[in-house]
DNA sequence: CACTTAGTGATACAAATGCT
DNA sequence: AGCATTTGTATCACTAAGTG
């Protein structure tokens, strides 16, 4: 298939330079690269960014602005990340940060934003760092970068098949997003707001909920680190909500060590350190393993007594926004690093509803829990699916 | 275009604390 | 006292923002 340089069919540019004592708080949008990250990623942006009506026509009639079926890609730090404008879009954007693709020949806008989500396309992207500090996409490098190029029926038809695979991908991400809503509506339904708790269930300090005290995980430094030893699970495993199954670091230890640090499905994990003040003492869960699991001492482990206490009302707790607000972040140190210490951890309170209750919404979690395994399953086979085509119509194997 | 500065998260580390 | 454990902070790694 005919390769061209995108230098060929686009114009490659920036915008004008707008500094940040120009930004207002309203007005025109105005996107830096994270907006861009955004919209790509879920399709709107809060802009909390704008320039005046008065600077945007003025550069309009100096130097135009975005058009529709330009495309503006990302080009410091997150690389590559691409926007097809629309009709009626309205926006300005940061210099340096976005490139501006000013198409100008008769090509679809859509089989060239395709391209950039192929392997092929992205290794061009993001190779040779230009020996700067941040990875960035230059306009040079943006001119030299080579895509496929069949007839521009072809693209079309190429384009419409790559909407339809990355329809049903984001149909499937869209999915698993509901079954974590679910649970959290079904949570509250069963127990109620957690703060203003209008069932009145009691409340107990979480260390007289617990079958052993908590403790700091397993600290090692980084020499004892090998292939032959045991999976130790980290704070970066552990700051999203369950373990993934997969391979953590291996850490050798004694025996005697390993008992005392082991973790298993009847464990909360809790990270200790946090710079954000709201992402400290997020909670996770761990899932059952084959294979004996430790933890970093980074980690904090709750065992919840299971005749009080269930681990994943416990998680659904530490979890929940509310109930963090009003019952854990005030246990939370706020110096140069947010966290929270053993002593803070263990003087949360937690509303505590009858054990048969707490059951009855494992049962339910538990099945909500599977049917997200199947959709993060079908996410899986919907990318392999997305990925294989675009390798095919590269290929011009796709399409006549 | 590529620099400097800044923000954030993770890990390493040493001093403080606690236990026997 | 002598050790284990906890805690706060230093430092590294990385991404991103802002500017000459």
């Amino acid at each position: 298939m005919k390769s061209v340089e995108l230098g060929e069919i686009f114009d490659i540019t920036s915008s004008k330079r707008v500094f940040q004592s120009e930004w207002k708080d309203k007005g025109i949008p105005f996107f830096r690269a994270r907006e861009i990250v955004k919209i790509s990623k879920y399709g709107f942006v809060d802009n909390e960014l704008f320039i005046s009506e008065e600077m945007y026509e003025d550069y309009k009639s100096k130097y135009g602005v975005p058009k529709e079926d330009d495309i503006l890609i990302t080009g410091v730090g997150t690389l590559g990340i691409t926007y097809k404008v629309k009709k009626g879009d309205k926006f300005y954007f940061k210099d340096g940060n976005i490139i501006w693709f000013k198409k100008k020949s008769d090509v679809d806008s859509k089989f060239v934003q395709y391209c950039f989500q192929s392997q092929e396309v992205l290794r061009q992207v993001q190779s040779g760092a230009n020996g700067a500090t941040v990875g960035t996409f230059t306009i040079e490098k943006a001119k030299k970068t080579k895509i496929p190029l069949p007839p521009l029926a072809t693209q079309k038809k190429i384009a419409a098949i790559l909407d339809a695979a990355d329809a049903h991908r984001q149909k499937t991400k869209q999915l698993l997003a509901k079954y974590d809503e679910l649970a959290q509506s079904i949570f509250l339904d069963m127990f109620g707001d957690p703060v203003t708790n209008p069932k009145g269930w009691k409340k107990r300090t979480l260390d007289k909920l617990l079958t052993r005290k908590t403790q700091n995980g397993h600290y090692a430094p980084k020499d004892v680190y090998s292939e032959e030893g045991v999976q130790m699970v980290h704070m970066s495993d552990a700051f999203y909500q369950i373990l993934e199954p997969g391979e953590f670091k291996r850490v050798l230890v004694s025996d005697g060590l390993r008992k005392k640090y082991e973790i298993n499905d009847s464990d909360i994990l809790v990270a200790r350190r946090s710079l954000n003040y709201e992402g400290a003492a997020k909670p996770c869960m761990v899932p059952k393993y084959s294979e004996p699991l430790i933890y970093e001492s980074s980690l904090i482990r709750l065992t919840p007594d299971q005749k009080v206490l269930t681990p994943i009302y416990l998680f659904y707790f530490l979890n929940n926004d509310r109930a963090r607000g009003a019952y854990v972040l005030k246990h939370v140190t706020k110096s140069t690093i947010s966290g929270i210490n053993n002593k803070g951890l263990n003087a949360v309170e937690i509303v505590l509803p009858p054990i048969e209750l707490q059951k009855q919404f494992l049962n339910i979690v538990k099945v909500i829990e599977m049917e997200k395994v199947i959709a993060k399953q079908s996410l899986e086979k919907a990318e392999e699916l997305f990925q294989g085509l675009l390798q095919k119509a590269f290929k011009g194997e796709l399409v006549e």
